[in-house]
DNA sequence: TCAAAAGTGTTGACTTTACACCCATGA
DNA sequence: TCATGGGTGTAAAGTCAACACTTTTGA
């Protein structure tokens, strides 16, 4: 085999841009809280008639003039008004069918935040909190984009201090158990999560109690450093 | 905050071309062989002159009818000849001055392969292996994609059996414990490594010897699944 | 017979899991 | 006083890390 053409590798600038510069490239976000014991998701109706009926992630094509991530950031900012929020970079989707109106590579990110959150403000009636479990099929590949990241997320979080900001403030162990119970989709073991959590140092016991609640009161706990990560920190 | 503009998800066809079709991608393939206990990588020298002396990755632009994933194979296949190739998608890399001539965002993927493969074909003079350790400075921010290739690499392998891929379809234990040593840059103990492999039910036992070492020959193993994965199975 | 690497088991340290009872609060 | 969840320790099992001697081959 022999294939002495199409070594282009660096040279954009010799490259006819017609030919290449005809894909777009966007962000999806799957923008996840908890409540109720359940991981939500911010979806809107697709306003496509491919898809019509079917929720979609929150995504946006890339400016020309901004970094990918910042992209990402735009996004979640637009929709939701939260600025200072975990996001991460999961994977790029770029099947040549993906999208049905043209060629859009997508990359996917995805963004903890609390639902509950006093600046949040949701400033799209079509925007809605959809429990992840209630989601079968999605419009494009965004079901494989959201269980991507789901899938992600259940690596990261026993190793990484991330669930935090899904929370309030001040929280319970019983409600960090929650959550954690809720993202691996299994019972913990009380105790034994208690002894694993302390261990870790990401908590700062309050020395609060629990109010208003019809039972003995738990200790509150703050996450002990910013919940607010940049992403790129590391690259 | 009152963001009720820009909220174009899913709208592609509804955006003018001209504005957002102005960003090309690529991918950039870490093509990682394995020979003389040294992890080398596949470079050519940057014809670019804001880089000159420097060596980068190998890639290319995204062609509008390929997969993102068929692109990276794409390249495989043009520089080394090889068709069949564990390969991985890392991480997509947005930043908008890291190509000094356009706006380029990038897809990283790494890719094991066996140095002596036989139908390895290095098509161009300008093609070269160079160890790890000794790339200090890259063209564009190759340095940095592929320190976040071998930094994923390195979280995988004990995981998941990838590097097979590196060493020929019969191998010792020893050579085997040498990839990783190298792999994860320490040492590792040789009883304790040995028990862990087996238990992982990766290798297959041939009842063959080495030949022609000056030692005690060791047995040999092959990989009991085949070791060309496809990348895209999981998503 | 020497040099070089192959091959092999045990012990202690640590981590993980399983498990049950009493306590503080609001209704 | 009852219902609800808070809070706590221990023992057994499993995993991980450290460590040394004998064997087989080629030179």
């Amino acid at each position: 085999m022999n294939q002495s053409t199409n070594l282009k590798t660096a040279r954009i600038e010799k490259i006819s841009h017609l030919d290449y510069f005809n894909i777009a490239i966007s962000v999806d976000c799957v923008i996840l809280s908890y409540e109720d014991r359940r991981l939500r998701v911010l979806t809107m109706l697709s306003d496509l008639k491919e898809f019509a009926g079917l929720q979609s992630l929150l995504g946006d094509l890339v400016r020309p003039d901004e970094d990918l991530d910042s992209a990402s950031y735009r996004v979640l900012l637009e929709r939701t008004g939260l600025k200072d929020v975990y996001l991460r970079q999961v994977h790029t989707f770029g099947s040549v069918t993906r999208h049905p109106s043209g060629r859009v590579i997508s990359t996917a990110y995805y963004a903890l935040i609390n639902g509950r959150h006093e600046s949040l403000q949701l400033n799209d009636h079509a925007l809605q909190w959809t429990p992840v479990k209630n989601l079968k099929k999605m419009a494009f590949d965004h079901k494989a984009i959201l269980d991507t990241c789901l899938k992600t997320l259940r690596e990261q979080v026993m190793d990484h201090p991330v669930v935090f900001n899904l929370l309030p403030g001040k929280f319970s162990l019983r409600q960090l158990q929650d959550v954690y119970e809720t993202i691996l989709s299994q019972e913990l073991d009380r105790r034994n999560f208690r002894k694993k959590i302390v261990l870790k140092d990401w908590l700062t016991d309050l020395d609060e109690m629990e109010v208003d609640v019809p039972h003995r009161p738990g200790r509150l706990y703050a996450f002990r450093e910013p919940s607010i990560k940049p992403i790129s920190s590391v690259f």
